[in-house]
RNA sequence: GCCCGGGUGGCGGAAUUGGUAGACGCAAGGGACUUAAAAUCCCUCGGGAAUUUCUCCCGUGCCGGUUCGAGUCCGGCCCCGGGCACCA
């Protein structure tokens, strides 16, 4: 341990008197000022200017770690900074409290959810509140309160019955380990974004949002947004939605295949990006799932060489086949082109999706490589339809680029991207295609099979069918007794709780036991806080108090919730806004990305060891010190790797401003300079101060850089120790304890309290003097090679900065021609001489 | 494969957006203080040459270009990280 051995002992250094820095001391003192004066409630006035910023809120897993530092650090300086400079700020905490680790806990522990989650949260709480983070107290909550899920239930009964959700089966993510269904979001390689289990595709009944209804308004309200999100978000959800424009048109089956298929299908229907190609159709291709195989395989259709083939094709999960080569096997059927009348093969190939489109394409090998590959495997027909305007067609490979239509009838000569859309306006025409839309994004299925999470408010009745719970009655809350196996949902098999009457007809009925996917309930946890909701108790949150909040200003967290979580919250934005509960189309306008923290070069894990505790990093060196190094070592957008000297290093520079601030007068004003009494070092370390002051409201209000606001405030320190002058240093302290107060709260705060009676902690202004030079160094180089500098005075004109350059360089231009003299007034001077 | 980031000392990272490369911090070395150590303070710190203290050469992943001048702009390439990935 550094330096604790002499608390509050005060001795002389070089004739000045200090003391030791006692962080705990000096921490818990103003962690309970601010407790008790409830210095961090947003006030009630709508008539000030706001900022709402938000971290992303914590899961409470029972422990704080470096991320959560991070991520609260960064959010907390922004925060305070706009407080001192007098916005009503709100700035929330809250607790994302469903979710599966509770029930694996309960497994674990033999511990009730409900117990260990409110236990983790009270921990938890502590421990953010000794890192001196600015949160609001009375808008705090778990999501897994009541009061909450009651608003929350009564959200998703106002989209079912706007359409915006439905029940209904279809096939579905299974992860066996947590017993549940998954999102599509929530899968990742094939594999649950929770424990990494290898999915399994079942046929479940499952309530889905139609978030697909909004796809192009997730997609165009990106402009409203684009200034304020990092780019790669963006194009992460753009991917992500994946919009993309074709035809659709039928493939009608020929006559004799409609016979063989039992007149029971007449065609199926096929979607292309690339109508620029139809005339290249030689094939076309089937998803193995698609319900012409099905129905085939069932009526026994197939020779027995081609049912073995489909049924191995089948058998192989969908995301195994994308590793493997194409593979595919002629079905015994035809279907007609439209345009051209040919008949064309039909295929079942192992790389057509049947989730996407239609479960079926058409297929051109002359000009789709996937297409080209599998034609040249089995041998089908290449027909060339487009031809560059300029050189030959290299016939290996497919050519994808644009060219000149060949060989397509009306449309030869046509350019291609041209002809895309004369191509679907005769699709139109003749009435056999349109033009078609097509989306990646998925309705989101927010069924979970698990006990602590948000009940679905609604009721199966034998009589009803699917009714939803009365308004009055919600919340429909968790039984409390119940035993978590980690196999079936303990709602199915709990003896008492599914029973229920019907709230529309009375009769016997039976309780939905899905719970809710917890992303429910972060998608729309910012609007929960804008309103102190403990006094306001009939409505989720006050129309007022959303108007004045909404939008989030500053958004912070973690770059991994790019499409998950914040895509859902967007959405959810605009659905709440649709049903009339919200007035903002996007929730929060400016998002920032932070990096991860990590040790060693890889990020901090229990299974790696390479976990350093905050608590331990606190009780070592306090509060102050784990904020300052987190926000100094490293841009907060990038990966931070944790340094053990890096951050004694940061306590060191503690130790220094608390130190020398003796060397401070007591004062309640900013003391008046004349710059003209000043030394040059004076003058100097003056401008340094007022550079660091000017550079803070940037980073706080932009570019949030504080690693380099930091480093000039460093800077500062070391010129103002050089120089003697009271004055210089106290106005020194006091702005540069401004500057930091939202980074490091209770060392500023503590020796701003002592010598400026908190005078300093407003907007202060700049002395614009005080940044002005009266010399001015310029570099001189001859041929851009730097030779010599020189300093003159600021309104130097550029003949006497030349004259004095030319002296400084004399040696290198003696008997030399010169060219041409280059000045650029404040920054340098070139001679540009012959040889 | 496609789309984004990014490559700067021993390390984390700066560089006013085309103008003194390496701010600030860490680590390292030397010195002061001390019986000693810790802490603290002072000095050195990209590489090389010279060392008579006036200096010179090289250097921001690699090759080339534009420019009086390039870490920054342009063309090509090589690595690293992330995202998407048979999406028709």
């Amino acid at each position: 341990m550094i330096g604790n051995n002499f608390f509050n002992v005060k001795w002389k250094i070089k004739g000045v008197l200090m003391k030791t820095y006692n962080p705990q001391e000096v921490e818990i003192k103003w962690q309970k000022h601010w407790d008790e004066n409830n210095s961090f409630e947003p006030s009630e006035d709508k008539t000030l200017p706001k900022k709402y910023i938000l971290s992303m809120f914590p899961y409470p897993s029972g422990r704080i770690h470096m991320g959560h530092v991070r991520n609260y650090t960064i959010g907390d300086s922004i925060a305070r900074y706009y407080r001192k400079i007098g916005f009503n700020v709100l700035h929330p905490i809250g607790w994302d409290s469903f979710g599966m680790p509770a029930e694996n806990a309960a497994i674990k522990n033999k511990i009730h959810p409900k117990k260990w989650t409110y236990e983790n949260i009270d921990y938890m709480r502590k421990e953010l509140k000794r890192l001196g983070l600015s949160f609001s107290k009375t808008r705090e909550f778990a999501t897994s309160d009541p009061e909450y899920t009651r608003w929350e239930q009564e959200f998703i009964i106002k989209m079912y019955e706007n359409g915006l959700l439905e029940r209904r089966t279809q096939k579905v993510n299974w992860c066996e380990t947590c017993h549940t269904v998954l999102a599509n979001e929530q899968v990742i390689d094939g594999c649950c974004w929770r424990c990494d289990n290898e999915i399994e595709i079942k046929e479940l009944p499952g309530w889905y949002i139609k978030i697909t209804k909004y796809a192009e308004e997730l997609l165009n309200d990106m402009e409203k947004i684009k200034d304020g999100w990092p780019e790669r978000v963006l194009t992460m959800q753009k991917n992500w939605i994946g919009k993309s424009i074709g035809l659709k048109f039928k493939f009608n089956l020929s006559d004799e295949s409609k016979s063989k298929l039992k007149n029971r299908f007449d065609g199926y229907e096929v979607f292309t990006t690339r109508p620029d190609t139809v005339y290249g159709v030689t094939y076309s291709a089937l998803a193995p799932e698609h319900p012409i195989v099905d129905f085939m395989l069932e009526n026994n259709l197939f020779n027995l060489e081609t049912e073995e083939k489909v049924r191995r094709i089948r058998s192989i999960l969908p995301k195994d086949r994308q590793a493997m080569e194409k593979e595919g096997v002629y079905l015994g059927i035809d279907v007609v082109h439209p345009l051209t009348g040919e008949k064309v093969p039909v295929w079942l190939a192992n790389f057509v999706l049947v989730e996407y489109g239609s479960g079926a394409v058409m297929a051109v090998p002359a000009h789709d490589e996937r297409d080209f590959e599998f034609a040249t495997k089995y041998n089908l027909p290449i027909k060339w339809v487009i031809e560059p305007e300029n050189g030959e067609i290299n016939k290996t490979e497919a050519y994808t680029a644009e060219g000149i239509l060949i060989n397509s009838g009306e449309f030869t000569g046509i350019k291609n991207t041209k002809a895309k859309d004369a191509i679907i306006k005769k699709f139109e025409e003749l009435g056999i295609g349109s033009k078609e839309i097509n989306y990646r994004l998925r309705d989101w299925g927010i069924s979970r099979q698990r006990y602590w999470g948000a009940p679905l408010p609604f009721v199966k009745c034998p009589k009803c069918g699917i009714v939803p719970e009365k308004i009055e009655n919600l919340p429909v809350t968790l039984p409390d007794d119940v035993e978590i196996t980690g196999g079936a949902n303990p709602l199915e098999t709990h003896p008492t709780w599914k029973y229920t009457k019907c709230p529309k007809c009375g009769g016997d009925a039976i309780r939905e036991t899905d719970t809710m996917d917890t992303f429910v309930q972060s998608s729309w946890y910012q609007f929960r806080y804008v309103s102190d909701f403990r006094k306001y108790k009939d409505v989720p949150f006050r129309a007022e108090d959303e108007k004045y909040w909404m939008p989030v200003d500053q958004y912070i967290g973690g770059i991994e919730h790019a499409i998950l979580h914040l895509l859902y919250a967007r959405f959810f934005t605009k659905a709440l806004r649709d049903l009339g509960y919200a007035s903002v189309d996007e929730p929060f306008s400016k998002l920032l990305t932070q990096g991860m923290v990590l040790k060693d070069g890889s990020k901090m894990s229990k299974s790696k060891g390479n976990v350093v505790d905050p608590d331990e990093i606190i009780a070592k060196y306090g509060a102050d010190t784990a904020r300052l190094f987190m926000l100094f070592a490293a841009p907060p957008e990038q990966e931070l790797e944790w340094s053990d000297s890096g951050v004694e290093g940061a306590y060191r520079f503690l130790n220094r401003i608390y130190q020398n601030a003796s060397k401070c007068k007591k004062t309640n004003k900013i003391p008046q300079i004349d710059a003209n009494k000043l030394t040059k070092e004076e003058k100097e370390a003056r401008r340094k101060v007022y550079e660091t002051l000017k550079r803070s409201k940037d980073t706080y209000e932009k570019t949030f850089s504080f690693n380099t606001l930091i480093a000039s405030s460093m800077e500062s320190f070391n010129a103002l120790n050089k120089i003697k002058n009271e004055d210089v240093y106290t106005e020194g302290y006091f702005i540069l304890m401004n500057v930091l107060e939202p980074i490091i709260p209770h060392i500023t705060s503590e020796i701003s309290k002592e010598y400026f009676d908190l005078a300093n902690f407003k907007e202060i202004q700049i002395d614009e003097n005080a940044l002005k030079k009266d010399e001015i160094n310029y570099p001189v180089s001859v041929n851009g090679k730097k030779r010599a500098e020189i300093s003159v005075s600021t309104e130097a004109k550029k003949d006497e900065v030349m004259a004095k350059a030319k002296e400084a360089v004399a040696k290198y231009i003696e008997d030399k021609e010169i060219i041409k003299e280059i000045f650029v007034p404040k920054r340098i001077v070139n001679i540009v001489i012959k040889g």
